[in-house]
DNA sequence: TGTACATCAGTGAACGCGCGTTCACTGATGTAC
DNA sequence: TGTACATCAGTGAACGCGCGTTCACTGATGTAC
């Protein structure tokens, strides 16, 4: 049958979302099948809008990556003046955070799969690295620009790790503590 | 045929030793019958060694924290005096552990992978986690040894974070970026 | 010392399953005339 | 205004492949007698 002009776009547009979130709590191993019975769909659909899988995982990482852009902009807003950094941390450092990969930070769930992918999803991933670095590093300390990029990359990328460790171990207390241990490090070395 | 007394033993350990390698450097997806043929074996003696494919991977991640813990030692052993942690953040943030991840660190190729294995081989993964923690913390700052095993999970998991994001990204010269700013910063952080 | 049997690491065919991808088809609506 | 045709998001069967796992079998050596 015939669907309304806009129909394309939106089914793709949460085809990505709901791609998105599964491919950061379960990994790139998840099923297309699966993806569209979530929405309703069947399988066969799935091509009228990506090439390949390869493809909407690119998608997919890059909008983790905004939603999580959004996220912690909207944290660092509410935060009292200057606190803006050290609201950023607390919340990738949280626990909730921890507990949802999902709805959290791509870096902290895909990275290390991400570097095997092919270029073309690497070179969507650095885009979108870039973009979240854009956004966030006016919070850092460094004179320049370019200063400002290399902090916001060692401080991502360590609470990528910390995170991901944390995710990782099966101790509760001492997931607790390498939590609180990364919050208290990151921001006593950043928000000096 | 009878084979030696001790050929199972050393078939185990190769094969533990080989999927090591390759699971750090392809992920999880290696398949048993690619591994098998690398040491001209057939896939159909693997369950004469393992009960699944989990628990190999589980021995192998084990096996590849000893392998880099004894690399770091090595590098540790060779420094200057007081020089032990600063020759460690340089070998794990080196251009060569970053190109070579099938003998690099496991948490640094393979922590988020780990996270969404179940419960046994995370247990593995939090015991060899400890023995990695063990032996490098004496070379970190710390009062008691609580707290410097928080430094070395802090440390460790920010750097293989910056490994991790430096092996994801295409730009070269992000790359060696990224590792230049990641060594200057948890040098002058920890071995101040 | 010689013989019959047990052992067990490794072989290779086979099973079953899930998955990415392809493709002929559907059918309500838009468009051409 | 009415009619014939084109469009194209979505359907569902089918294909091909790779993979983890199982299993009956092999055969040189060790062991029991």
């Amino acid at each position: 049958m015939r669907y309304p002009p806009e129909q394309k776009e939106k089914t793709h547009a949460r085809l990505v979302r709901r791609a998105s979130r599964r491919f950061r709590g379960r990994g790139g191993g998840v099923a297309i099948g699966d993806l569209m019975r979530e929405l309703k769909l069947t399988h066969g659909g799935f091509y009228r809008h990506f090439n390949s899988k390869e493809q909407l995982f690119a998608e997919a990482v890059s909008q983790g990556f905004d939603e999580v852009i959004q996220k912690l902009s909207q944290a660092a807003g509410e935060a009292k003046p200057r606190g803006g950094l050290k609201a950023i941390i607390e919340a990738y450092l949280s626990p909730g955070h921890c507990a949802r990969p999902a709805e959290g930070c791509p870096g902290a769930a895909l990275v290390q799969e991400i570097a095997r992918h092919p270029r073309p999803v690497r070179l969507k991933f650095e885009a979108a690295m870039r973009r979240y670095g854009g956004q966030l590093s006016p919070f850092l300390p460094g004179e320049t620009g370019a200063e400002r990029l290399m902090n916001f990359l060692v401080l991502f990328s360590g609470m990528a790790g910390a995170l991901g460790l944390a995710r990782a171990v099966v101790d509760k207390s001492l997931r607790q503590q390498i939590l609180r241990s990364a919050r208290e490090f990151y921001i006593r070395t950043f928000c000096g």
